[in-house]
DNA sequence: CACTTGACCTGTCCGC
DNA sequence: TGCGGACAGGTCAAGT
């Protein structure tokens, strides 16, 4: 659940609040969380200082000035919440937190900095995982080797994206939107909407999506992932910040989870259907039906 | 080769 | 009330 516009806007406030701090302990509860063996998390993670935190498609990386770097996948339900900072939250309440006491029965990792607070890795469904790696080696990952580009990267023009869609003709447009090898970040919410507002039915063939129709995938596209960043992303049920708070996109999402709700182009109600193995949801006016295409 | 399906997991919701 | 099953969806491995 975690795409694109949530770990961005958990990186946005990890970068606000670990840099300069120093790794004192680290402890995973559930191990495959955090597969690294014991010796290595000793000599490279434990004293050492954040130093940047970063994001490539949905991963995390935290770099550490041993070299090394925390490389995190929250996956569908992983959470990165910091407690106990002296740093101060702002004007938020506790109230605003959908996270409780920290550990909670989801937490797989704990790690404890030098001024007392502690980053919780929480994850419902065990699917996430971080590991330790150099950093030079991140990048050399299979999956950033394969990853596409950054949709809101300022490189990529229209005309790249849609080069790059075309390079699945024979597959429906939401399974190449989903594809993260070929546009980076993009997942079950923010392909519905960008579909909805490109007016695209997700089950059409890319090879019978018209250019000009991939032009408008490009910017609404871009237009909701940067939208949803300006409202901390969108919590369904588990996402949170790294305050432990939750997004507010999904109040202004025009077609994800709105089945039974009038479109907001047409007033034609909203339907849900499967695409690409993945709950989709379309006007069926503004969107046509597949088989018309 | 291109594309689809299953596995990894837990919690929630629905029908009986 | 309890229970079985469907469903939620990111990514990789395995299957068609």
């Amino acid at each position: 659940m975690p795409e694109l516009p949530e770990v961005e806007t958990i990186r946005l406030g990890l970068a606000q609040l670990l840099p300069g701090k120093r790794i004192t302990a680290a402890e995973a509860s559930w191990p495959k969380s955090f597969p690294n063996e014991p010796a290595v998390v000793a000599v490279h993670l434990i004293g050492a200082r954040v130093t940047a935190v970063r994001r490539r498609a949905k991963v995390l990386i935290i770099e550490l000035d041993t070299l090394y770097s925390l490389v995190i996948h929250l996956k569908m339900t992983g959470q990165l919440v910091l407690r106990g900072s002296t740093v101060d939250f702002g004007a938020g309440h506790p109230s605003d937190s959908l996270v409780g006491e920290l550990p909670d029965k989801s937490t797989r990792v704990i790690i404890q900095f030098d001024d007392g607070s502690k980053l919780f890795f929480n994850d419902q469904r065990k699917f996430g995982w971080m590991r330790l790696l150099p950093t030079v080696d991140v990048e050399a990952l299979d999956f950033f080797k394969t990853v596409g580009p950054e949709p809101l990267s300022d490189d990529l023009s229209a005309q790249d994206f849609i080069q790059r869609i075309r390079r699945r003709p024979g597959s429906t447009i939401k399974a190449t939107l989903l594809d993260q090898t070929v546009i980076a970040g993009v997942g079950n919410i923010y392909a519905d909407e960008s579909l909805f507002g490109a007016k695209i039915h997700p089950a059409k063939r890319v090879n019978e999506v018209s250019d000009e129709r991939l032009s408008d995938l490009y910017r609404e596209l871009r237009a909701v992932l940067h939208l949803s960043i300006q409202k901390g992303g969108s919590t369904d049920k588990n996402y949170v910040d790294a305050e432990g708070k939750q997004g507010s996109y999904l109040s202004f999402a025009k077609a994800y989870k709105r089945a039974g709700k009038p479109c907001a182009n047409c007033g034609a109600i909203i339907i849900k259907i499967r695409v690409a193995g993945r709950g989709t949801h379309v006007c069926p006016n503004c969107q046509g039906e597949a088989s018309t295409y």
